[in-house]
DNA sequence: TATGAATGAGTATTCATTCAT
DNA sequence: CATGAATGAATACTCATTCAT
């Protein structure tokens, strides 16, 4: 990013650009997304473009962070009023707010998600991976398994993965003889045998 | 495909183009792997390119399916000799050699995973997908599990994504704290659980 | 042309390929006019286009002169069997006939035709000119007029002209408000006046 | 047109980019008007001229138009003052400015005219035959024919059409035995015929 | 002689980026 | 600072022509 901006108005530009990129990306495609049209969506020119972001590329890492942060402020807000106390209801809970979140507003998020190769949005993936870690723990202090717990954290990594890009892959093509209340389930399932 | 190559000559520079596009996306990203550029590597002009093929597109789908179709030798062949008895070895092995191949030739295929949102890829993992069925049927039917089990193709579902997305994202970017050796356990555990 | 072919087998393809040209021009327009495609509809390679053709232009030109030759053949046949005795008979028959021939097979020649611009095709009406020059001189002497004519070859010229390259146009884009019979009584009518 | 330029650069650009094609095609030919060419000839880059025409043809299509423009100008202006009270006289005049028209600036109308199978230009004909209809008939009022006149369209399109492109070809492909005097002549006699 | 695969220059069109106004 | 016209390298695709088999 070439500026940092803290003048009022330079910051709602660049919320501005950052949401036509994303936007853009999710109703017209990454192939529409040229620098020409992100600036006509938002309504200014090109050259007020390249006054925030040197390159296109910076723009589309922009719009990447500030998905993840949303994301991210989603999931802090659910783990925050967290009450249930079955492994099978917290993970139900999390999974039908995570799919809303990733259908919301028409797919945004997930078409987004759907570029993250070409995005370099691992990060996203890396960052709910670590919030889930941490509510993960947070949930076994508060409600102690029979067992001993080891390998939390490769356990959380295989069940964030799991969930977020399987998701995102049912949401994008979901398969005929599959319902979302059985892919819940399916993935309730899992959640209760990894963790007994 | 515009032509039908019968002749040795005509598969052979199908199959060349076919490679030197599997491996200009991989060593050299998407992007890069224009029309031009392949035919370079083919070692041939483009016109022969379009000899073969109507149009870019119709090439990446070529080496696409391609991949599919060695992915599924490579799982076929593994079905053939199968003589664990235990779900886990079974997993195990599975998992070991679906590895194997992502990680061959430099990455070779992971990389062109990587891109299947841009591919239309989506029928790779759908093959695997009902290669997957197929295999846990069979291995259901010769080692009942002790009680019935219902919502195969849900299970199928989400244990063919799961591993193929996680394997690739990991591979693609492993995190320090989680070693290969730890990631094949958690899936084999997972394996387990789902067909108990 | 590269070659007189001499032998009947070559004679012949240098036809076929001659009429596949038209042909092509005619359904397909000048752009799908390709040396592959007119070889493919004459069922012969485009390296045998070539043995007979040096380039594509030599092949456009001789389909224009075989075009040429056989319009003057039906325009000779005509003029051959012609008993009208009136002016007006006689241009009407006419050009009832060319009317006939410019429509026939699917506007094969007037399609052609409508290309002479970039065809080179002008010698197709100055041939026409000549002959018709010649009609018009040989029916003068058989039906003297009244007076005297003088500047048959002006007359000639631009009554054939006139009626060619009007009769072209109006095929090819005819206004709603004229009819096919309006317009020959039209030029029969012309024709009275022009040789009175 | 991808634009609506209303600045003076832009209009100025535009009207360089049709000058230029017009140009290009009377002295180069039609295959010789690239969208390179052309913008190479008007000093500006390919871009621009994308920037005001979404497709070449868009272009050729404005070149047509513009030419149009420009002969129903000259038309016009020498309609309104029309003092000639003979048909001959009027249709003389007519004939001259016409021809002066297609002549002028190194046939720079003609060549394009000769194209106008490739380039829709059907039209640029239409309108003159409306612009001659109307004057033929404005004429007829003022001077009433002494028999009354009837079938006006069907000898408007006549006239128009015979004038037009016999004029064309005569000017492209003179015949070394007809003056450019007698053929005018040889005009007017038929507007008198055609009239009577 | 016939074939048709191979060539590669040529063409239309796009789009990130710059810079004069 | 903002604008958006101008740039031109880059890309997909075509097609006349050649030449090894």
């Amino acid at each position: 990013m070439r500026k940092r901006p803290r003048q009022q108005r330079s910051r709602a530009l660049v919320d501005s650009l950052i949401e036509a990129t994303i936007r853009t990306i999710a109703e017209e495609g990454l192939e529409a997304a040229t620098t020409v049209r992100i600036a006509e969506r938002t309504g200014v020119s090109v050259g007020s473009l390249y006054q925030y972001f040197d390159r296109k590329e910076d723009l589309y890492q922009a719009a990447m962070e500030s998905l993840v942060a949303e994301l991210q402020a989603v999931v802090d807000a659910e783990l925050a009023n967290l009450t249930e106390v079955t492994v099978s209801g917290f993970a139900r809970q999390l999974l039908e707010h995570v799919w809303l979140l990733l259908e919301a507003n028409n797919g945004r998020y997930l078409n987004v998600v759907r570029y993250w190769a070409q995005l370099d949005g691992l990060q996203l993936i890396a960052t709910l991976e670590q919030k889930a870690l941490g509510a993960l723990s947070l949930y076994l202090l508060h409600h102690p398994p029979q067992k001993p717990q080891k390998d939390l954290p490769v356990k959380a990594y295989i069940f964030v993965n799991s969930v977020m890009l399987t998701l995102v892959r049912y949401i994008s093509d979901p398969p005929p003889n599959i319902s979302r209340t059985q892919l819940i389930d399916g993935f309730v399932t899992l959640s209760e045998q990894l963790l007994v």
